[in-house]
DNA sequence: AGTTTGCATACTACTGAGTATGTTGCAACA
DNA sequence: TGTTGCAACATACTCAGTAGTATGCAAACT
């Protein structure tokens, strides 16, 4: 198995029933660490030497588990998607109303933004590098992987929009485009300003969520 | 005068009735690659010989206007704020009812954002940045002005829609500072997707940025 | 004629990604 | 029960890129 896949690995044997609980320990640690420092400095500012010894540790350990820095960048990316890919799939599931499945989706994205900031902040990060100069081969067809799957979320927004178009729950006069794009940018611009503040409880969070997606869908007129 | 004040000399002299016309070519023409390249690479992925490349010319050239990269990047996002600003306050001039009023103004600063996609890239980014850790006091200071602008802009939505839910266009049981934070999102995220398409005429960009605060304001029900 | 402006050239010092090479502990044979 | 092998790191190093500086130099200004 090679090096990079370690990862990957865990992550097939965690949907299963096995785990080994200890390389799994480990390679979490890593991604954690990456995630916030990764949120707080951004990619390039951030070093390997900075997540090491966010770890405790040194390089050593995390170039054990990955290839390069691109590779844990892209891991940390790949676990938020994951996360948020989840939510919003369970979201759709009961079935309805467009608009109202949109709203329980919008709604659990928030949710998923809320409870995972710093994976999802680099989530979006991730996106604002798809446009950034490709630097190797191998690491623009990681980020178009990525981008892909990123391409495949957004259209679960928008099949819920047009179908509510259809089932008449949403206005047939709309863009759709732009106010898929509108409603994920508010969703996602939650990683600028949202921190948990201590004590805040889950019920909170989602009161929080829920008026978030309760916005984009009814807006505010009076 | 101190080499790092001659942009804002610049900017306070074209405020006045002068132009001196050759200085302010060549800082203009910094800015602008500067803004191209912070937008597509980053703050930390752009050296500065890449601006210079850019430009044609050589570091020797930017550090004869600039005293660092920080002071280059502080200076791109200040312009972007400026421009914003300006758009903004016009938009805000005629009154009327709150709900209007908001909506002129996130049209504003859509079409702003269209506009002016590198400097305005460059301010999302400084408000990414603001959380990350400051490098140097002097920096930091810079950085804390800029967002204390920031936080006035900001401030500007909020006012008007209390204005709104005082005059009864906009709904009273809304919690603002959320419906301001998704707003912007839904705008500021523009920076994301949004690329000119070629031959794209200035009405088709206040179309959008129409429809755009339109989807803010309204809402998405049928 | 001397000074300043507006750059280019050449250099320094350092950071930081990636690598090569230990070292240690556990595990599975033999 | 040695001992052999490998996983899981730590240590030490290389080397390319890069922010910033020192200096040169022609043209413009005074």
């Amino acid at each position: 198995m090679a090096k990079n896949e370690m990862h990957r690995e865990w992550a097939l044997k965690t949907r299963g029933q096995e785990e080994s609980g200890y390389l799994v320990e480990s390679v979490v640690e890593i991604l954690d660490c990456a995630a916030l420092c990764f949120t707080e400095m951004g990619f390039q500012g951030t070093s390997i030497d900075d997540v090491a010894r966010r770890l405790g540790a040194t390089k050593g350990r995390i170039y054990h588990y990955f290839r390069s820095k691109t590779d844990l960048f892209f891991e940390v990316h790949r676990e938020g998607m994951r996360r948020l890919m989840d939510a919003v799939s369970e979201a759709m599931s009961p079935e309805g109303a467009g608009r109202e499945k949109l709203m329980r989706m919008l709604e659990a994205h928030a949710l998923t933004m809320m409870q995972n900031i710093a994976y999802e902040a680099v989530v979006v990060q991730g996106v604002h590098m798809h446009r950034l100069g490709a630097t190797t081969p191998e690491q623009r067809a990681s980020l178009d992987e990525l981008m892909s799957i990123r391409q495949k979320f957004e259209q679960l927004f928008v099949d819920a929009f047009r179908q509510g178009q259809a089932d008449g729950s949403i206005r047939p006069d709309i863009d759709v485009s732009l106010a898929v794009k509108g409603m994920l940018g508010a969703v996602n611009w939650m990683t600028i300003w949202y921190r948990p503040r201590s004590g805040e409880s889950p019920e909170q969070q989602r009161a929080m969520a829920h008026r978030m997606a309760e916005l984009q869908i009814g807006g505010i007129s009076g």
